[in-house]
DNA sequence: TATTGTTATACTCTATAACTATA
DNA sequence: TATAGTTATAGAGTATAACAATA
């Protein structure tokens, strides 16, 4: 393994735990001035970069969850108010979870808050290096989702 | 939110979502073939990283959690033989938590398995755009991890 | 009195299994 | 018989609080 790799996969460990901490979830939830759980701002935000209603089992895929804890977190979300669900007009067992007017508001707050504090962080870099970022983050994520099949898991 | 700030969030939320699915560890760690919680994976290899015995609470700080989580996993690792501890000469009220000869070896391929399927990830990519990669997100981590203290927590 | 770490406890996140209803 | 979703349950990950021991 090479150095380049080996500093790859470092900086990502560290990313990828700095990210993941409650605690971060919590300081940009309280500057979105939101109250919700981590799972709850996934599905928003997913429902709202999808830009129409979605099934409970489309986004468990997107999440990369199982339905059940979709299911679960939709009917948070819709005590509160913040989606509504509507019966699959083309198939009668599923449904389409539809953010509502608030619902579309607060996950619009969330992904702003998050776009502005990544933006904070990469104040002072340059417009060359903030589109090479962009490009190989986004060639990153699509190869590392393919490569995820190589991996079988025997159970 | 320009273009491709918005392109990046979202190629980081898919690739972080991705790594922290317990299925991709899961096969990770069976690709390894060693049979240890993420957690325990991760102090392992933090003690590989750091390549000498470290403290509690200095491991906690690296994977930015409480200190009674290292504890619990450390007595995990303890008694399958991968870590010992030791008291601190300097400090009577501290440890040093070290690596056997088989922590470290595990550690190792926990590590290299690691490594190795990245770099498959990265199979077809160019020289160049392997160390742009790496001096891109090693910038980022380490803005990134500076930028969180902007986040203020109101208890 | 402050700090290192542990024990006890509880909350959050997620998966699996068994089930219902529709296709 | 297969598929979409739900309910019930359990396990994994992590935090907080109360504590002990040493500095």
């Amino acid at each position: 393994m090479d150095d380049d790799l080996q500093a790859t996969v470092a900086a990502f460990r560290r990313l990828v735990t700095t990210l993941n901490r409650g605690k971060t979830h919590e300081r940009l939830t309280e500057a979105a001035g939101v109250r919700l759980h981590r799972p709850d701002v996934e599905v928003l935000v997913t429902l709202l970069d999808a830009g129409e209603p979605r099934r409970i089992g489309s986004i468990a895929e997107t999440l990369q969850v199982e339905s059940p804890h979709v299911t679960r977190h939709v009917a948070a979300l819709e005590q509160r108010g913040l989606v509504e669900r509507v019966r699959d007009p083309d198939d009668g067992r599923a449904w389409r979870i539809a953010l509502t007017e608030e619902g579309a508001e607060v996950a619009g707050r969330c992904r702003r808050v998050t776009g502005a504090w990544i933006e904070g962080a990469l104040e002072g870099w340059s417009d060359a290096d903030r589109a090479e970022l962009s490009r190989l983050l986004g060639k990153l994520s699509d190869d590392v989702h393919d490569h995820l099949r190589t991996l079988k898991v025997v159970k």
